[in-house]
DNA sequence: AGCTGTGGCAGGGAGG
DNA sequence: CCTCCCTGCCAC
């Protein structure tokens, strides 16, 4: 009889369940294609919350599950008290060094994977059910508690009272400053007492910003070199670091995880960046920055400049504990408000509380199919190997200045569409897709529904927060169908969705533009238009969204998303858009990004809140301010610079231009010949040097220091050619006459230009789409 | 070590 | 000059 585990088979075998012994080496014995290989690896004990229902399910004697091609050794036990777990860990530790520990199966000829768990787990439920009796789950759908029950429970954690926050602070610029608590100590002393402090006030969550690629780090560099033992984990375990990478969108990240055993570790800054990597809102993502971003920066906090702090340590370290105090509140404040839906999908998913922020979104949800099979006892099927071969319908009908818009938009598309033409994997056996999207759509549309009755404004944000992390899992649905590597993805069933979703679009554009709106620009699920003439007002424009709604397949609803004064439409998903509060709002790449140098955003911005307000003075006035401005170096050049976020490291880069898979571009050159590092997710500010109006850019880079900016430098000839490259976007608004006549300079003319009868214009564009469809009308 | 999707635009470098 | 290809950024 076998005590435990193990598995494994095939080039690219995992480990599909493992079980984590304190302090002790776990052997895992795999067997491919009849070959024995044996692997030590440490495992530290890490606990998982929410996995009562899974204990529950292995009430067998003996059981087997199939899996392939599953990393999914998260599964585990749940335990209130740190002794329980050490104390079913170590018999675990016991039985494996007695030599019960190793089961292997040749599983050579197939791809599956067998586990077998049976005498550990009912060692292990034992302990655990009789400490969580009052978590009888049988079914998935009551793995959530109640709303109620769920968003009372809060940040249960200890470290979040205020009397139980610890605030640490530490600075790096020369390597030796420490403050706690506002005493001076020794290095080696300070590192001990923080070990100590750590320890007694024993925290589960452990947060900062930047933590995992500075403070922690750093810590325990300095612990090494003063010979302190970084004991800061539960059992007086060290932390453990690896490089790792996570993507928030196109960009990816690379940073140092860190693991604490039994503590969770929460670091504001990746969180920051997960917020805005949907957002795009944020100019860095810096700690003071974001403070001030999300108004967490108090009026009387304490600045230092980064130069200066080992000067203010020795000067005046009263100011430096303030400052650095400063840091650790604002962090407490951003990680309050935006760890709060990782905290719920805890509860919600077999992660824990640290792991959620780094795990994307589409593992989220297959680990709630994958706990459902397990909890069945059923076989799990293998990714499908193939494309999906379509996406969302968008199209622009015009282009110019035209008003007044309404821009309307289906509530959940996708999610809609899935529910109502019961689209689901073919892959999945026992229907856990359209359950779990049915059961966390109505739980979120009761969350809504229980959030606008409430009164009390810190039950509200909980539960905004709760509907908003359910949000996040019913909206990775759709994308998971085409995830290469998701177990249950489908390619037909993703081309399924998204040309239903195309389908019902057009019929939206059809049934407005019969019915007397004249539709402007479209993406995926939306559309702006211009309402019928008869539409006066906001609650006319609301009857006639309905109306629209009225025509679409039951289960697809329209509403009215946003009312604006005038819309400037460029390109398909590029356009700005002018509310009735006067504010502008401008979307899409082309027409403006943040890479764009300051001088290019502020030009634009302000050239298109003219346009919209049809003001053509005001344009031509303005870009001869920016030609002579420029022309004289009169903007500074932080404005001049450009910022890029690199994906590659600078080995990466050079490797790959060596081999000729990509040519040089001005950020790297920019970073390599300041002669500094690079990691992917890292950003680079440069400027263009010299005087040639068309350089090669990437040879006249240069990286931009913030403290010594050299003002003369910038190519103000280069920026003047971007100026009319910029201005060249506003071509299409104007007769060819009017847009010489406004983006000219005076001082190349004898007479001032008059602008009289300048007039904006806007026309249809015949896209691909529409001829093809004027080719079938004929 | 871990990774949701497609559609669209601009700009730069290289080569014809 | 033009075209191709790649990267980066963005909308949904």
């Amino acid at each position: 009889m076998t005590d435990a585990i193990i598995f494994g088979h095939s080039t690219d075998s995992k480990i599909v369940a493992v079980y984590q012994a304190s302090e002790t080496t776990v052997k895992i014995v795999r067997r491919i294609d009849g070959k024995t290989t044996t692997q030590e690896r440490k495992f530290y004990p890490f606990l998982f919350l929410k996995d009562a229902a899974l204990l529950k399910g292995f009430d067998k004697k003996f059981w087997e599950v199939k899996l392939a091609g599953s990393n999914y050794y998260q599964y585990l036990f749940i335990f209130r008290r740190w002794s329980d777990i050490r104390a079913a860990l170590r018999k675990i530790a016991d039985n494996l060094s007695a030599g019960h520990g190793d089961t292997t199966r040749d599983l050579s000829e197939t791809e599956e994977v067998y586990v077998r768990l049976d005498p550990v787990f009912q060692f292990l439920m034992q302990t655990g059910m009789t400490l969580f009796k009052e978590m009888e789950f049988t079914e998935l759908e009551r793995m959530q508690l109640d709303i109620e029950t769920f968003a009372r429970s809060g940040f249960s954690n200890a470290s979040r009272k205020e009397d139980r926050v610890i605030l640490i602070s530490l600075s790096d610029s020369s390597g030796w400053e420490y403050v706690i608590d506002g005493r001076e100590k020794s290095e080696a002393e300070m590192l001990s007492e923080l070990v100590n402090i750590i320890k007694e006030r024993d925290p589960d969550v452990i947060e900062g910003h930047n933590i995992y690629n500075f403070d922690l780090p750093y810590l325990m560099r300095r612990s090494e070199m003063n010979g302190v033992k970084f004991r800061i984990g539960r059992d007086d375990l060290e932390p453990r670091v690896f490089t790792s990478r996570l993507s928030y969108a196109e960009r990816e990240i690379e940073y140092s995880n860190v693991e604490i055993p039994g503590r969770q570790i929460i670091d504001t800054w990746l969180l920051v960046q997960s917020y805005d990597s949907t957002r795009r809102e944020l100019e860095s993502y810096g700690l003071k920055n974001a403070a001030k971003f999300f108004g967490f920066a108090s009026k009387d906090r304490t600045y230092i400049d980064g130069s200066k702090i080992s000067e203010t340590w020795l000067k005046n370290p009263d100011l430096l504990v303030k400052y650095a105090l400063d840091d650790v509140r604002e962090t407490r404040l951003l990680s309050e408000y935006l760890s709060q839906t990782s905290f719920y999908l805890s509860q919600v998913l077999p992660f824990n509380y640290g792991q959620i922020p780094r795990t994307g979104s589409a593992v989220k949800i297959e680990s709630l199919f994958v706990r459902e099979y397990l909890r069945k006892k059923h076989s799990i099927p293998r990714p499908r190997a193939g494309r999906q071969t379509s996406g969302g319908y968008t199209d622009v009908f015009v282009r110019g200045v035209v008003g007044p818009i309404v821009h309307a938009d289906v509530e959940s598309l996708y999610p809609s569409i899935m529910i109502t033409y019961k689209i689901s994997p073919e892959g999945d056996a026992l229907g856990v897709f359209q359950r779990t999207l049915k059961h966390l759509t109505k739980l979120r549309l009761d969350t809504k529904k229980q959030m606008r009755g409430e009164e009390d404004p810190a039950m509200k944000f909980k539960l905004d927060a709760m509907q908003s992390s359910l949000k996040i899992l019913i909206n990775s649905f759709y994308g998971y169908l085409g995830y290469s590597r998701g177990i249950f993805n489908d390619y037909s069933a993703a081309d399924m969705v998204t040309e239903t979703g195309q389908k019902i679009l057009r019929q939206m554009i059809a049934q407005i533009s019969s019915d007397g709106g004249r539709v402007l620009e479209v993406d995926t699920d939306g559309l702006y238009f211009v309402p019928p003439p008869e539409c006066a007002d906001e609650e006319a424009e609301n009857k006639f969204v309905a109306g629209i709604s009225h025509s679409l397949p039951q289960g697809i609803n329209l509403s009215l998303d946003g009312r604006f004064r005038r819309m400037l439409s460029y390109k398909k998903k590029n356009y700005a858009l002018l509310g009735y509060d006067g504010k502008v709002r401008i979307r899409g790449s082309a027409l403006i990004s943040r890479s764009m140098e300051k001088f290019g955003r502020e030009f634009i911005h302000t050239a298109i809140e003219y346009m919209l307000h049809e003001n053509v003075q005001g344009l031509h006035d303005l870009y001869v301010e920016y030609v002579r401005k420029i022309g004289r170096r009169e903007i500074p050049l932080a404005k001049m610079v450009r910022t890029e976020s690199i994906k590659e490291s600078i080995d990466e880069y050079l490797s790959s231009v060596r081999a000729n898979r990509r040519n040089r571009t001005a950020s790297f050159e920019a970073a390599i010949s300041a002669g500094i590092n690079l990691r992917p997710g890292d950003r680079v500010s440069y400027y263009i040097s010299g005087n040639d109006p068309t350089p090669r850019s990437f040879m006249s880079a240069r990286l931009f220091d913030e403290d010594s900016p050299n003002q003369l430098e910038y190519n103000s000839n280069y920026y003047l050619r971007k100026l009319n490259e910029y201005a060249q976007r506003f071509l299409e608004f104007f007769s060819p006459e009017d847009f010489r006549k406004v983006f000219s300079s005076d001082e190349d003319m004898l007479f001032k230009i008059s602008l009289d009868g300048v007039k904006m214009k806007s026309e249809d564009v015949s896209t691909a789409e529409s001829k093809i469809e004027e080719e079938e009308d004929e």
